[in-house]
DNA sequence: GAGATGACTCGTGCGATGTACGAGTCATCG
DNA sequence: CGATGACTCGTACATCGCACGAGTCATCTC
């Protein structure tokens, strides 16, 4: 019988070079992958969030039967853990200027962490549940040496790096999930107004109606910068 | 036909005190009430997590009927926005010394904050998702007199406020998810291990391994506070 | 060639889930 | 006494993840 791949994921031999050319239906879909299964992944989630994407949808989208997805992946999971690293690939900075100051290779970093959840909204609930993927891990090394090299003491490097990756991962879980529901907001917001003798401070200065995120991004993440290497 | 509660939240009339004493059957289990079915579905997140509250599981433990539960709740969405709200009510600080300098004040607010989710790991995951109940209201109430009291500047109020919020939440979501896969968390850092040429700072760091949460909440907070208010 | 191997696909079926529907119970009121 | 309305609950259904095992086909071994 198939020795369906172990819990170490072994990759399916690549001879898919050698393949003679499909003669048989040309109009049929190329073969399943775990590459095609992981974007057609992206997509559906993209499409209609983590609650709507199923194994059998995706087999759908994918032309292919449900269980022959997992021959590829070991379960839902899985593809929720392939999708959510595929997402977060960084290219680095921009290479236009080389060596800038550290302070905008974090910002940099960060921002572009923080930019490339929110395309794909579903990624911010998904992350907090989920392993490290290599891409994430990838991230981190980076930030770290940045920060290292920046001065920052080898004692003090763990707690900064915390430190950023809560306020990157705070920042984007909540603005995802309120981007998601505007309505909500407002409607809290008039909640508020009702209620104003309880919160008026927050009804006062209309902090659920705030809707410069990304300016409030950057401000609070100097803040912390600041708090973290005084200039 | 019964007329089913409408969206507004309609309590049942409270002529519980006026009832009998229930002769019947005093083995049987209280009647329903929301509260009671929100203080069970409590019970059953810590037990069971996120994925382990299912409607029959929490009317088996409530000895009803599933469908009766529909009566007093919208929808088991509804019973994830009750149930997290619920645990995070805030006593404020502690009376001892009722007028403290205010960045006292601030941090044991967030840290009340942080331990409250600890205690319930499942409300950490739940938050981003879910709507702002009148807890959450007040405890954000709350930080913003305090910080307004302190001097921040009406302009920076809500700058201050998501990012205090952003720290917490990344932080207390970060704690949870990685408590609960404490082998995957070795299992991660040895991952590295075997790819220190790739990882090679957050190897040397031990970034996955590093146990001191609270004092790394702590002094990271410390840091943002510096940053939001100089000393 | 013949047969074996192993990579890959897929149909069927099971148990679990959220909840719509409508029928039931019972205290209260006019 | 009959009506009302608050509340309970059994049945039923569509949908889900996935276990199982049978099927296809290219390649390898002798």
């Amino acid at each position: 019988m198939a020795a369906k791949r172990s819990g170490a994921r072994s990759k399916r031999s690549q001879r898919v070079s050698e393949r003679l050319q499909p003669v048989q239906e040309p109009r049929s879909e190329p073969p399943l992958s775990r590459e095609r299964i992981v974007a057609t992944a992206v997509e559906l989630l993209d499409d209609r969030g983590v609650d709507g994407l199923t194994m059998r949808g995706l087999a759908d989208r994918l032309g292919s039967g449900v269980m022959s997805l997992y021959w590829h992946v070991d379960n839902k999971e899985d593809v929720f853990d392939l999708a959510l690293d595929s997402v977060l690939e960084y290219r680095g900075p921009p290479q236009i200027v080389e060596s800038q100051d550290w302070r905008e290779e974090v910002v940099h970093l960060l921002e572009d962490w923080r930019a490339s959840m929110l395309r794909h909204p579903w990624s911010a609930s998904l992350l907090p549940r989920r392993a490290l993927g290599p891409n994430i891990l990838s991230r981190l090394e980076l930030l770290s040496m940045t920060l290292s090299r920046a001065g920052v003491a080898d004692a003090d490097l763990n707690v900064a790096i915390w430190s950023l990756w809560n306020y990157v991962m705070g920042a984007t879980i909540t603005r995802a999930s309120f981007d998601v529901s505007d309505d909500d907001r407002a409607a809290a917001q008039q909640r508020l107004t009702r209620l104003s003798e309880r919160y008026s401070t927050i009804e006062r200065s209309r902090l659920l109606l705030d809707n410069d995120w990304d300016g409030a991004f950057r401000k609070g993440l100097a803040f912390l910068l600041d708090g973290l290497a005084p200039r």
